[in-house]
RNA sequence: GUGGACGUAGCUCAACGGUAGAGCCCCGGGUUGUGGUCCCGGUGGUUGGGGGUUCGAGUCCCCUCGUCCACCCCA
């Protein structure tokens, strides 16, 4: 048995490669345009951090992480998400002295997860983190920007959003008791998964997916209601603010988000037909987090995309074909047709060169690059400074030499 | 971590418990200097791996690994 990929992390090649390349330009260059500055950070940070960010009682932490022990003795993890090690970076670079930060980044996260569709151990993520502002504004302009991502990408029409409010330190745990009261009251006739989240993450029992416990839940209290006077202002605020930019978005109570961090506003772009992992973008407000992780009291916004399962929205794109493919007819030709290709790429031209060979492989190599032009590099032309250009759609053919053959290459 | 479905050539799939096959792809020839069509030929498999039942296992049984889908969780 010859040597396999590492479970749940596959290989992208040809067109799959080229799609998320696709995915990761449109969001860096998009996110430029609003103020956000690209940050490269690293996969590998200490374990800590993750500890301290998302929560030891999480999934992430307590079952997902890939970690190990370097030689030094220092617990390392293969980052599970993005915005820990932004925060980190944010303030190790002293920035919280820097006024307003918007940062954006694409790269490898991991989790170990039993893989399914849309759910890999190693996934890339798109990410935006906005620092330093507490307005609703922040949250509406990156709403914008995460819608007008979707939209770039063509799949605006397959995703809606959901929006809520999580609340904040004021009054999340009064909502939080009054919830977990609520659930303890009729534990019993919850499922087992809902009664081992009334401790772990209660607001997760909201959207349990057993009928039977939702039934139970008709009249649990909802976050919404009990939000504190700033929260409340703040949560119609952004709704405002999305309305005056025309994004369509539904309030739903049961979005909670599984990070510790989230504060206030909560969302997700959830797609429609990608089976059960359909988020394909999802975010919220996390004012807490940089005071966490030992930052002054620094608000921010952002959000996190998932390339592979937005790749799975998107046609998929033929890979581009080069504009012609240099044949070397006889091996006395090999070296003067390495040089046509290399002076036809000069001129800007996409050029593959079929190798040398049999005419038969290498006309048949250039069928397969799907070239419009064959560029044919043979003695007797060659003595005269000569090469032949070959319409391979419709087989008609000209001496020319390189200047004249560059001329036709440009006309289409 | 739990449950279910499925593993045969690079790909898509056949083969009643009785000689492992087809199509596509790939390589070569027909055409020592002209492709995509056509014709001819060829490479390619320890049937995911291991064990068991049987005169005989791709086929039945057990274990294991892997893939997919769902649960859980999340992008």
């Amino acid at each position: 048995m010859r040597i396999q990929r590492v479970r749940g992390i596959p290989d992208w090649l040809g067109a799959d490669a080229a799609r998320l390349r696709l995915l990761e330009e449109q969001g860096i260059g998009l996110a430029r345009q609003y103020g956000y500055q690209e940050v490269v950070l690293p996969v590998l940070e200490p374990k800590e951090l993750f500890v301290r960010s998302i929560g030891t009682h999480t999934d992430i932490v307590g079952k997902e992480m890939y970690c190990f022990e370097d030689r030094g003795g220092e617990a390392i993890c293969l980052r599970p998400e993005g915005t820990a090690g932004a925060v980190r970076a944010f303030l190790q670079a002293g920035l919280h002295r820097g006024g307003t930060q918007r940062w954006c980044y694409v790269g490898p996260m991991f989790r170990r997860e039993r893989p399914q569709k849309g759910r890999l151990r190693q996934f890339t993520q798109f990410g935006c983190e906005c620092f330093g502002l507490a307005s609703p504004a922040a949250d509406v302009e990156l709403l914008a920007l995460a819608w007008r991502y979707l939209d770039a990408l063509g799949v605006a029409a397959r995703v809606r959003l959901l929006l809520n409010s999580l609340g904040c330190s004021v009054c999340r745990p009064p909502y939080r008791e009054r919830l977990v009261a609520f659930l303890e009251a009729r534990r019993e006739r919850l499922c087992a998964d809902c009664q081992a989240r009334i401790t772990r993450n209660p607001m997760r029992v909201l959207d349990c997916k057993n009928a039977s416990c939702q039934a139970e839940l008709q009249s649990a209290p909802h976050m919404l209601d009990m939000l504190c006077d700033a929260c409340r202002a703040h949560f119609a605020e952004v709704r405002a603010g999305l309305e005056a930019l025309g994004i369509a978005y539904r309030v739903d109570p049961k979005i909670v988000r599984g990070l510790d961090y989230y504060t206030r506003t909560a969302f997700e772009f959830v797609a429609e037909g990608l089976g059960a992992q359909a988020t394909v973008l999802a975010g919220g407000r996390y004012d807490g987090l940089v005071k966490a992780l030992g930052g002054p009291d620094v608000p921010a916004v952002g959000f996190a995309a998932g390339l592979e399962r937005l790749a799975l929205l998107l046609d998929e794109a033929p890979l581009a074909a080069p504009d012609a493919v240099v044949i070397a007819l006889g091996e006395e030709m090999l070296a003067p047709s390495l040089k046509v290709a290399e002076a036809l790429r000069r001129e800007g031209f996409f050029v593959v060169h079929a190798g040398g060979g049999g005419a038969k492989r290498q006309f048949r190599e250039a069928d397969r690059q799907g070239a419009r032009w064959a560029v044919i590099v043979g003695e007797d032309e060659w003595k005269r400074g000569l090469v032949r250009v070959k319409d391979l759609q419709t087989g008609t053919q000209h001496e020319l030499d390189l200047e004249e053959a560059c001329k036709l290459l440009r006309t289409d």
